[in-house]
DNA sequence: GATAAGATGTTA
DNA sequence: AACATCTTATCA
């Protein structure tokens, strides 16, 4: 399967969370590959209130601003972290959300951005990683082709700003998406 | 079913 | 003090 690369992720953020849908998630950790197919996504870019990155590089933001393709992990609520991939140029502020994925290989309970990260370990340890690199132990490959009209558009969750940016996206139908 | 509250620590 | 969340408790 191929190995999405830096110009996958160097595109507009609303394409980039569009076109993950269906691709697949792979983390290796011990020896052992976890993997599921992306369900959810939602898009946040430097112009949008509710980015990180919107009122400038701070420690915690300036991995938005690195290449495309680089991994943007922060820790959240005191016990949870979310898992983003940077996306846009160099210097350029964005990133999509990985909000949920279908579990394929001995994967469960990722329904959720702090689930997921939570069963895959993915951890502050991850914030900078290249995910284009297979040996950075997390890494994403085309998988299903998602047809445009099964894709559903709504507003995010679990923000206060930016209520109506219609940037989440999610698989109609799909089980695993969060919530519901 | 629905809604409310509690856990928890980093951020600026 | 807020926070790109989730779990558990307490209603009905």
């Amino acid at each position: 399967m191929g190995l999405l690369d830096k110009d996958f992720y160097n595109r507009d953020t609303v394409v980039v969370a569009k076109d993950l849908l269906g691709c697949k998630l792979n983390r290796q950790v011990e020896g052992q590959v976890l993997s599921g197919i992306i369900v959810e996504t939602e898009a946040y870019t430097q112009d949008d209130p509710a980015c990180h990155a919107f009122k400038g590089k701070t420690p915690r933001s300036i991995t938005l601003f690195k290449q495309p393709g680089t991994a943007y992990v922060y820790f959240i609520y005191g016990m949870y972290h979310c898992f983003n991939i940077v996306t846009e140029p160099e210097n350029m502020a964005g990133a999509v959300l990985i909000r949920a994925v279908e579990p394929v290989s001995p994967l469960k309970n990722t329904n959720g951005p702090g689930k997921l990260c939570r069963e895959m370990n993915i951890l502050k340890e991850l914030n900078g990683a290249d995910v284009t690199d297979k040996n950075s132990g997390l890494w994403l490959e085309k998988c299903d082709d998602i047809s445009h009209k099964d894709i559903v558009t709504t507003t995010r969750i679990g923000i206060k700003t930016a209520v109506d940016y219609p940037w989440r996206f999610y698989i109609r139908d799909n089980l695993f998406v969060s919530k519901k």
